[in-house]
DNA sequence: TGACAATAACTAGGTACCTAGCTATAATAT
DNA sequence: ATATTATAGCTAGGTACCTAGTTATTGTCA
């Protein structure tokens, strides 16, 4: 009864199926803090970054405008993160940690070390590194046709 | 004002990218069809597999039930598939073609070659299963989890 | 300076996934 | 024969993306 997807064997199909899990571990670490994974890129840039702008967390992430403004509209309903216009810019908005959004950050663990600890387990880094050009030539591939 | 991603430099950015540039291809493909990425998957596995139930789309897909019932309602809804309740098992709900969308199938291109075509040029065969391999066993340091 | 182009963010609507918990049916095991 | 368990699919609600088109502001240049 097994049918063959017709990714099988392909690089695709392979990309699929990690991308999937990956995010599932992800969400299960996060998960017992009530956050999200790519709530947890915001937070994390935010931290990294005081008064970013969305505009920056676009490139850094590479999402689409429309994708961030939801994402962060949750964020500030929990009140997390706040939304402030810039004063040299009006259009621009900045991102900042409430108190308490700044508290809960620092509570969380990193779920970037925790994955690749299980998902590289077996895999030296020279493999990795391997595996890693080939999809970048790739992505380039796809990047390219702009 | 370049901000690194956290993932940066690591096998799961990679994987993040391409699977999203991935995405966007095979849709700018089936967009002049109406059609969706996993919609062009049930198709196939129709095309594939007459009486067709959800529990083997499941398999071959490896996504949950709950996704599966959204998306086949489109498809039911746009008048391309039929689903019927088994004679043999009444939990059981076989997918089919409608005329309409046997036509359709038929008139439908495969992103699959065009999207291997577009991402693997300048990489060689053994390169993609140098890459294949290494992936698969990340995905298996992940299933091994349950 | 006043028209026009560029930019930052937003709305609307859609796809593709998920988890948690439900219903109906079938299989099994006393 | 009945009680339990397993299975197939579903609902509800949420995240993470997308495209297309809009609004408000800023920058440019004739």
């Amino acid at each position: 009864m097994y049918m063959r997807s017709p990714y099988d064997g392909h690089l695709g199909h392979s990309i699929k199926r990690l991308y999937q899990l990956m995010g599932q571990y992800f969400n299960a670490i996060l998960r017992p803090y009530g956050v999200a994974s790519s709530q947890w890129y915001v937070l994390y840039a935010i931290s990294q970054s005081p008064q970013l702008t969305q505009k920056e967390l676009q490139a850094a992430m590479q999402v689409e405008s429309a994708t961030l403004t939801g994402m962060i509209d949750v964020l500030v309903h929990n009140g997390w993160v706040e939304r402030k216009q810039s004063a040299a810019d009006r259009r621009v908005k900045e991102l900042r940690f409430t108190p308490t959004g700044r508290e809960l950050w620092e509570k969380l663990p990193d779920p970037i070390i925790a994955i690749r600890t299980q998902m590289l387990s077996g895999i030296s880094a020279e493999d990795e590194e391997m595996a890693r050009k080939i999809l970048d030539k790739a992505i380039q591939n796809f990047e390219s046709i702009t």
